[in-house]
DNA sequence: TTTAATAATGCAAAATAATGCATTTTTAAC
DNA sequence: GTTAAAAATGCATTATTTTGCATTATTAAA
């Protein structure tokens, strides 16, 4: 019997029943049950049903919700971003680029901070339409499909023509050498236009994104004023960067 | 009977009940109460069930997501938009404006549609975010809030440049005698610009809208190509339109 | 507070899975 | 046809997962 027709064999038994039994298809097929589940992985693999313990299940396509935004450790994130919550001030003009970490930000900025915010990403777009107090600019342009977030000369223009008080800036990559790091050009770009635009530069983002780095250059530390991460302050992995004169909050 | 297979009983069970008890799922699944509860605690934390004490209910809808849209009516905005999909063809320069029919269409455009559209809607945006061959452009400018648009000059601006194929404007309301009104200045204004910069113009909207008019006039009805509802397009309601020179789909 | 039910924890047995390796089969090139 | 390389298969070993049980802790209600 060939491979093939095994598979083929298996996917006919997932529909007829349901779901399949490593140690039953071994017996039926007089094949060991090593055998079957290499034949049942590579099905998984290639998303024809589900492996699970002792079997395997039909795939159950869970409706992609586009809006259905998860974010990965988000308490992490929250933690970082309430400390983040005391440079707002009313009045405030502020620049928001995408990220995870700035869509949390967002979610808790207080709903009676009356400030004027432009962003170019979409999920953060959505989430301060909802805010009673804050005056929403979107940054238009090409939509960069994954990031969801706009780019290209478009958004670097609008960004050109602005003054703004404070920006909020995630970050792929940190470290004292380079500074900022993003992974592509065109995202790294347009930070540097919001660096340019803004008085203050604030960058939020997880420990982990210490110390490492992408091919594309945003900024050198000295250029940030403030960064907040999840450690303390005092925490010596910060140390460089505080001696560098960032403030570290 | 494998694990996966529990949890999807144990899920069925909870939809239909409700809610479920640990001590009766054991004695139904002759498992350990131990075992059901490590299934619950498991799926809990999945967050597909909510683990009680002496067993589970289901999960209270979180507090009102910004990025959960219900749209009302689905189904039958489902029906009128895949008329609509008959219109694009790979190539076309879309632009298409906000409201919930036109996310209903966003959703169902085919995947394979090669095409650039260009919108000023958030969800509409997210939602084409995800497809694979869409060359989408955001239109920025100040956003209105509650219905997630930008609207103003720089939308204007932006639209009077543009030349496009086709575009797809939502309807707040319609009639022989003045054609497209909304109840918005912007939004009007708005879907002016859009009408201007497009070769076909393209309505959909569900038949309660017929008929009905708002304050602020978009355009004539003969300024419209076709329009799209979920009646028949030989229904009797929809004759004096056809009559007016309005392809009816 | 008391009490019975329910839950959490640690542990051990059983089932299932992964890994490395030897053997066989298949494939493809000469 | 021969032959070498690649793929498939089964086996032994080791690792992981699941499960039930005993024990202890927690909870809810009288």
């Amino acid at each position: 019997m060939l491979k093939a027709e095994r598979h083929k064999y298996i996917m006919t038994k997932l529909i007829e029943e349901q779901k399949v039994v490593t140690t039953d298809l071994a017996l039926a097929l007089d094949l060991s049950e090593d055998t079957i589940r290499r034949d049942l992985n590579e099905l998984d693999s290639k998303k024809l049903l589900e492996k699970v313990y002792g079997g395997a299940i039909q795939v159950i396509e869970k409706a992609v919700d586009v809006f259905n935004i998860d974010i990965s450790a988000e308490d992490e994130k929250i933690k970082i971003v309430t400390k983040a919550l005391s440079l707002l001030r009313d009045g405030q003009v502020i620049i928001m680029s995408g990220g995870s970490t700035n869509l949390v930000f967002a979610k808790l900025i207080p709903s009676d901070l009356k400030a004027t915010i432009y962003t170019y990403s979409l999920p953060i777009a959505m989430q301060l339409s909802q805010h009673p107090n804050i005056d929403l600019i979107f940054i238009g342009g090409k939509m960069q499909k994954n990031a969801m977030v706009t780019i290209g000369m478009d958004v670097i223009q609008v960004l050109s023509k602005i003054k703004a008080d404070i920006c909020f800036i995630g970050a792929s990559s940190i470290n004292v050498k380079q500074g900022l790091t993003e992974i592509g050009y065109e995202v790294s770009i347009v930070k540097k236009a919001m660096i340019e635009s803004s008085d203050r530069v604030v960058s939020m983002f997880s420990s982990d994104k210490l110390n490492t780095k992408m091919p594309h250059v945003v900024c050198e530390l000295s250029q940030l004023d403030t960064i907040v991460t999840d450690l303390d302050p005092e925490d010596l992995r910060l140390e460089e960067y505080r001696k560098s004169g960032v403030f570290v909050l």
